[in-house]
Parts: C-alpha cells; structure tokens; sequence
DNA sequence: TTGCAGCTCGGGCAAATTTCCCAAGCAGGA
DNA sequence: TCCTGCTTGGGAAATTTGCCCGAGCTGCAA
C-alpha cells in the first residue's frame, strides 16, 4: 500500500501555518522511521496530496479555515476507506472529538501532548490501531459512556432548531418560525445541548458549524 | 545585554504546546545565528525565565490558556523595558494586534507567514527594529482606512472575554482564567452584547468568528 | 493641581431563562 | 400488541440575564 512500507512510515502534513508544518516535519523526520512525503494547507490540497502520495497517516490539524477539518477526514475516506488519519488539534471538546471518530478519523492527539506521545500515536495509527491521548481519553470516558457522533443522535426537529439557534434566531424566534410554545423550543435548546454534549451556548454554535449545518 | 550577543540571537520561546515548541525550535537553530535558549508554556513561566535567561528576543505566541499574553507582554517590559517580544500568533485581528503594540510588543507576525519571514522577524527586532508580517501591515492599513469593525469598540478585557466565550468556555472557566468573580465575567458578558448589538450568545460567537478572534 | 473620561471590577435585585423532571399523543417496528 | 422514540408542553428549583449602581485606577487635558 505505502510508497515507503519497507522503509518507515509516510506521513502527508495538514496544517494551514506553513511554519507549523516545517516544524513537525523536522520532530518527525528525526525519529528515522517517519517520512513526510507531501504538506497540505487546506481541505483540498489535502485531498489531492493523499491521492498523489498514498501516505500511511494523514496527520491532520482540523482548526483550519475554511473548509471544515471534519469535512477533510470525511473526503479522503469516501474514497479511500484504509486511509489512516490522525487528528492533531489543540481543541479537546468531547463533541469535536466524537465528530472526527464518526467521521472516519482513527485518531485524536492534542497539541498539549508530549511529541513522543504524538510520535507514539503516529505509529499505532500506522499499525491500522485506534490511538488518542491521555487527555482525550480521559475527556471522551468522563463526558459520557454513549456511543454515536454529535448530530447524528438528533432529530429532524432538534436538527433544525439547532439551525435556526445557531444561526443567531432568539427562542421567540424559532418558537414562531415553528408555530411550537416559547417553552417547547426551551426544551429542545436543553435536550440538544445534552445529546450533543455542548456544556454552553458558544460550543453548540461551533458544533453546528463544524458539522456544516450553518456557515459563519 | 545579551548573554550570546557576539554569536547569535538568543530566544526565549513561548507557547503552550510542547511539540510546536519542539518545532519551532528546530527551525530557529537550524539557521545557525538564532539559539533557543529557554522555553515557557504560560504567561507566569515566560517572565520567570525572561529573568533567568535575559534572551534578546522573546517569541510569544498569545493565544495561551488562562492568563492573556497581553499581560504577559506588559509583565516583561513593566520590568524590562529593553526586551523585544515578538508576537507570533494565528490570530490576525487589527484590534489584538494594535492591543499587542500598545501593550509593548516589538513586532507582530502570524502563523501563516512564511518560516523566513518569521527568522527574519526576529532578526529584525532583535536589531531593535518593529517587525510584522505582510499580512498584518495589510490588516493594520486596512484597518486604519475603514469606519471599525463591531470589535473595535470593544476594550482588551473584552476582547478576550469574548474570545473565551466564543470559544466555548463557561462562565465559570473564564473567571477562573482571568481570575475574575463570575459576577464580572457575566457584567462583561452582558456588556459586550450591548455594546455589539447582538441579541443571543449564537449572534456573539458568529461576530467573534468573523471577525477572526476564533475559528469554528 | 483639579477634574473629567474611560476602563476594570463587582454588588444587588427583579425578570427571564435554564435545568431537569414529568406526562401524553402519535408513529413505526418487532 | 407492546415497546420505542419523536414531538409537544407543564412545573419548579436553580441559575443567568438585564440593568442599575459605586469604587478604584489611569491617562489626559485644562
């Protein structure tokens, strides 16, 4: 499958700051067995890269303009389902580490991890196993024991309240728009956030939006 | 002044994640003048090793946890007037980046610039000079020309209470960050609504958004 | 020097909202 | 049929919001 099976491990670099990448690449290239062999900076070049190269591990930063991250990880694996890729982000929400899982991802690493831990993931990854860190981990285990990504437990009405919230309507808004009581919407407002796992108003909003179900 | 002052630059790197402090490290020795000599990964620790160290430049990234960088900056020039800091973040915002000046930064460059332009940044201001990036000098040019944006009316507390909200903190976390009551933080709160005219927390993180203070 | 203006920080308190709990109607599937 | 899940809302306690206030501080200008 990979260019470089025999000899370590390729790696295609996505990250929209060009001296992030450079700077990746030299922790990475010095470990010997990993090989960045194409950099991306946005969604679609990441696309393409990963076609040109058949990496081992996509090593993808998902705070990125533009085109959601997510979005990313759901295109390489549309068409290529044994794609690895390795979220690396400096976010630690349950939802957006949830969301990245559903969406194909085979791993979650923060950016407060050591390097060796990010290199030791690099390599799970590789290996075709799950891998997060400690913090993750520990995020995903005490948010909640159910499985399922963040919208697709939601629905058709709960969805479009979502939209219409995010989108920046007021309850008497939607309550109108919807022809439902001030009170119904109110109930819904609480039972997404719980579903979803937002603890606030803002984390709803940017769920929304990561998941492309409003545009900022 | 500086410790290395006849065979390079010395820096002191600021940032919260290790393995982009690890990055930048390798780019910055690689060009042979520049030397990490120390590092930090929080506002307290910056300062502390600003002291131990007296580097010639101080790279900052300000988008750090808890304490603001802008407090940072102010820390280290209220006791040392001749340090130069450059700021290095992914925020490109006219209003952080006049709030990162006023408070006595040297130079502003952002993560999408080039890894030389960062070196030469940093050369820059270590020779005394004010450094920024292309982008940013478009921004404060542009900046300069138009009527304000919704956020220019807003004060640095502001601004970085909006900007933790936005990004998905509580209440409870952002006192606790700025070391604040949680009665002031709601004050805020409130105030930054009035003052930007949005009706509903979604309107407040769709305006941080777009104005570039977080990304989604 | 005085004074004003603006930012920062928080108290107070009524009004509103959120947070949970609950029930009921209804559709679809086992 | 029963059961599950969606939709719709009531109720009540807990919390937050909206708006008022004062106090300390800084910078600036008269």
């Amino acid at each position: 499958m990979s260019e470089v099976a025999a000899t370590g491990i390729s790696v295609l670099l996505v990250d929209d700051h060009p001296i992030v990448r450079q700077g990746y690449r030299r922790v990475l290239e010095s470990q010997g067995d990993l090989h960045v062999v194409a950099e991306a900076d946005n969604a679609a070049d990441a696309y393409s890269a990963f076609k040109a190269h058949n990496p081992d591990v996509v090593l993808l930063d998902i705070s990125m303009p533009g085109a959601s991250g997510l979005e990313a990880i759901r295109n390489i694996r549309a068409r290529s389902p044994r794609a690895r890729i390795l979220v690396f982000t400096m976010h630690n929400e349950a939802v957006l580490v949830k969301a990245a899982f559903s969406a194909g991802a085979s791993g979650f690493v923060t950016k407060s991890s050591e390097p060796s831990a990010v290199v030791t993931a690099i390599r799970a990854v590789a290996r075709g196993e799950r891998a997060m860190s400690d913090d993750i981990a520990h995020i995903l285990a005490e948010d909640s024991l159910s499985a399922g990504s963040a919208l697709d437990q939601l629905g058709e009405r709960e969805i479009e309240i979502l939209r219409q919230f995010a989108g920046g309507a007021t309850t008497e808004q939607i309550a109108t728009h919807l022809n439902l009581s001030v009170k119904t919407v109110q109930n819904y407002h609480y039972l997404i956030k719980t579903k979803t796992g937002a603890r606030t108003d803002a984390q709803l909003v940017r769920l929304a939006a990561s998941c492309g179900l409003t545009r900022i």
